[in-house]
DNA sequence: TTAAATCCTAGTGAAATACTAGGATTTATA
DNA sequence: TATAAATCCTAGTATTTCACTAGGATTTAA
């Protein structure tokens, strides 16, 4: 098991932005220093960020992103389902040929990565944005 | 975020081996087929999980594995770490170059990444081998 | 002796991932 | 008004990982 890129820059260029957040918009360009990530990725990141709701964009010179919510409002699994669709523990859903006995019985563990799906997804419900921010000043 | 394969058959052949366990030693090919999965797989699978002493081989014909320890004493989270070495939710340990500037500062997720592996891990801590084959047995 | 099983090492096709390239559009400001 | 800095948008691509195959060696019950 492994948490994808996408997920965890998303993660941490929000944070970034409620660290650093202020009047004016923040331009992906400072994110992308800040927190070493390529500026193209963040591009495709914020598109789908955008997308969600999370934040919004100004356009021209100057420009860049605002959180929509205070960060005490924005809690991880936004974010993550923003840029990663879904966590997906099992692919034996319907009728994949491979993994999954379907005809002979139930496959054994199906419950099993159901019940890890919401335990994973429960983690990133408790944890709000803001939460991230505190634990950094605090370290 | 995704479970591989490795992790989610380990634990379907460990939990077809608590359904079947007899005297007898079980055959992979058995398990391949009630399983439906690849046979030259399970035996990649079945020599870490001998190697992790969760399972003994008998060679020969008729051979095959025994459960080594009876399956309510298989914690879920011996199987996955016996196949998958171990789960990765950050990338960024020691020095990476890209996704956590250890220089500026620390990484901001850094605790995130974990706090969700110990989340995670304790799920498969508290879910022994016999759960499952109780939960099949009950639907 | 044979068949059925484990043991063991490489290799490989396909898919996903992480990222780059390159341009179009918008807009503050010099 | 020209320019630079930003978002917007679409393709493409190198690398890595995954899931699996291939092929043989060894062991042992019957």
């Amino acid at each position: 098991m492994k948490l994808t890129t996408k997920g965890r820059y998303a993660v941490m260029a929000m944070a970034d932005m409620a660290t650093y957040a202020k009047k004016n918009p923040i331009s992906l360009t400072e994110i992308s220093l800040r927190q070493n990530i390529s500026l193209s990725y963040l591009e495709q990141l914020f598109f789908k960020l955008k997308k969600k709701n999370l934040v919004k964009s100004v356009r021209g010179s100057n420009g860049g992103y605002i959180l929509v919510k205070p960060a005490s409002e924005i809690k991880l699994s936004n974010i993550i389902f923003a840029v990663d669709e879904t966590i997906k523990t099992l692919n034996c859903k319907k009728e994949s040929k491979k993994g999954c006995n379907h005809k002979t019985m139930k496959c054994i563990t199906h419950n099993l990565w159901d019940d890890l799906e919401q335990h994973i997804n429960s983690f990133f419900e408790k944890v709000k944005l803001d939460d991230l921010v505190d634990k950094s000043r605090g370290s």
